[in-house]
DNA sequence: GTTTATCTTTACACAACATTTACGTTGCTT
DNA sequence: AAGCAACGTAAATGTTGTGTAAAGATAAAC
């Protein structure tokens, strides 16, 4: 898992201190702006994973760098502030921030936000509109039962096999690579000399053949595999 | 701008209707269940943008039907509960939640809530297209695939004729130095008489120029290659 | 224990790819 | 215009990753 880079904007250097302190123990590196205009400048970082964002500061406050930025900036935005009412957290997600926590807050609550945009964003990165759909190119998935169909013939595939041509399946027309594959799959680091991926393939493709007008499987030399989507584009 | 199906899971039928009526007047439709088992089933749903998830019910509640889902679904959720407690509102979102809104909520906060859900998914799906996808002048590559197309037409390259186009076209209208290809794709100084950069040329030079107009790729005695920019100067 | 299914390694052939060679062409310098 | 260095590219050569049969190793079932 990746070091996720954090952005906080706020005049309080005191907490700017805290939070660095107690994000760092959780894993993330956490970058201070004391003022919204310098924060203005870092927030366009694509290196930042998250922006956390204050309201009451002088000079430029919170709303007005949201509204700088525009309602739909490319990095996530945390309101953080000490009113508490309504009016000003409707505002401020109107205005483009995905969320809201009013201070004081917990560690843990604002821990437990960050994270949960984080895995929305990663969740909506690793997620194909194909991926829940098991059918892809005449070749059918049943995840209960393991079972695989090609063009409504039943194939007998080992749980090896069927798990690589699942997690290519997940994303079709996407390179994969065998490093990828070795890993989420095998649960080993792949090593130089190790074949075991391309054995499975070769297995695989000689099961999906008898049934199949064309290869589905298709070999990138020197970077993976691809699961064909059917219909090139 | 598509309309976007919500799912409501909470046994309190009247704030169904309500809410129902309310978010009809905003432009989504509203889907009720009225308890956990089968909110859980539609879960499923494909077509189904966000979840409404309360707390509090009878049989399955939000928590458990949270658990049931396993924490990273694909579909957004955004639990509703009584309770404001801090404790309820953290396990929420560390079971997967998106976020959290307590009872009693005005309508418009439920919406401005609902809305940077979607939003942000939004963004990051669109960004996610742009990141993966580079064109500049006619040419455009994949990176998830390693396809490039010219002028809609797809191209076979190699792995290294891709690293080099790719490499050109990261600084289109720009001189880039025979040593400098060879470092940075073939991984070793360039040497005298070494000609494999101009053959790796040569052939993307070929592979294109059945489809586009004219040549793409210029040669700067001794000083490098450039891709053309396009219309510009 | 044995058998059976599955996974991994070994071995070799082959095809894809990268590089070098060789020779013709271009364009700069004097 | 001659000479030369840089470039274009066809063809030959060198190298590497992949396909797969078969053997060996491991794990699960009996």
């Amino acid at each position: 898992m990746k070091k996720h880079k954090l952005l906080l904007i706020d005049d309080d250097k005191e907490l700017a201190e805290l939070l660095s302190d107690y994000l760092a123990t959780e894993g993330f590196e956490l970058i201070s702006c004391h003022d919204g205009v310098s924060g203005l400048e870092k927030a366009f970082d694509d290196s930042i994973s998250l922006i956390l964002l204050d309201v009451m500061m002088p000079g430029l406050n919170g709303f007005e760098v949201l509204k700088a930025l525009g309602g739909n900036h490319k990095t996530p935005i945390l309101m953080l502030t000490a009113k508490g009412d309504n009016a000003d957290r409707i505002l401020g997600l109107e205005l483009g921030a995905d969320d809201y926590l009013p201070k004081p807050f917990q560690h843990r609550e604002l821990l437990a936000r960050i994270n949960a945009i984080l895995r929305r964003i990663d969740i909506v990165q690793n997620t194909k509109e194909t991926s829940t759909s098991h059918e892809v190119n005449g070749v059918k998935l049943n995840h209960a039962t393991r079972q695989v169909s090609c063009h409504d013939n039943l194939i007998e595939l080992t749980g090896t096999e069927y798990q690589i041509i699942a997690h290519l399946m997940s994303k079709p027309g996407e390179i994969i690579s065998k490093e990828e594959i070795s890993e989420r799959v095998l649960k080993r680091k792949l090593s130089a000399f190790d074949r075991s991926i391309d054995m499975h393939v070769s297995n695989i493709r000689r099961k999906l053949l008898p049934f199949s007008p064309s290869d589905k499987l298709k070999t990138i030399r020197s970077a993976g595999y691809i699961f064909l989507a059917g219909e090139t584009q």
